[in-house]
DNA sequence: AACATGTATGCAAATATTCGCAGATGTTAT
DNA sequence: ATAACATCTGCGAATATTTGCATACATGTT
């Protein structure tokens, strides 16, 4: 196979295992802590065992890193440059007419950065 | 709806539309030259209503633009940022282990710059 | 040991995406 | 007008993703 679709392949991969909206906050809220998983789970308001699954997902592509504690399962990037990677998809997102409004965008890129 | 999430969906429609192997290969065709949907269909191998339907997609997100020569469809890159981004994509890639190899990767850095 | 706490996993239903095909639309040539 | 060409759209079937729920697992506490 081509390289070139090789990593298009992957890199498809890559792009659908970020683009959901819970993933995307929560590697956003590992930026600069390190998380447990209930912690997370009441951040984003969804229930624990989703955000299981999400985590379980990010772990199989190597996105995140655990580090158990007691019975605490602490979750951090394991690539930082990610979330930097990620926020500055924003510029592209701001670049097109869109249905978010300009404060928003301001306000986000201040809290994700 | 508090400002982070709404970000958060947008950019994961943003990341949806682009996770898919074709419209990434696409994108990239686009990085300098202008194409018709025919010339892309055959370029990626691809049965041209497919194409179509990829195009429809990026252009419903505003992510290309269409200009009409006669009959054929001109399609450019609404913000050539885009195919800049995705790259830079690859180093959070590279960073992970993967089923891919390094000249892989390295190749494909060259033809997509 | 029994229990509580924090996480993970398996599975099925709901939902969304992808893809091929058949037909519609618009453009140029004869 | 008819035909040929380039592209678009609608729709259904196959496939993949998301989600909630029930339950299993591991660790710490009593």
């Amino acid at each position: 196979m081509p390289s070139r679709i090789a990593v298009a392949k992957e890199l498809a991969e890559i792009f659908k295992v970020i683009a959901h909206p819970d993933r995307i906050r929560l590697i956003e809220e590992l930026r600069n802590n390190e998380m447990d998983v209930g912690g997370l789970a009441k951040l984003l308001d969804i229930p624990q065992t989703r955000m299981s699954q999400h985590l379980a997902m990010l772990r199989a592509y190597r996105l995140v890193e655990e580090r158990r504690d007691g019975r605490r399962h602490c979750y951090s990037l394991a690539h930082p440059e990610l979330a930097t990677w990620i926020t500055s998809g924003i510029d592209v997102l701001e670049a097109r007419p869109t249905s978010l409004n300009a404060e928003d965008i301001h306000e986000v890129r201040e809290l994700w950065s």
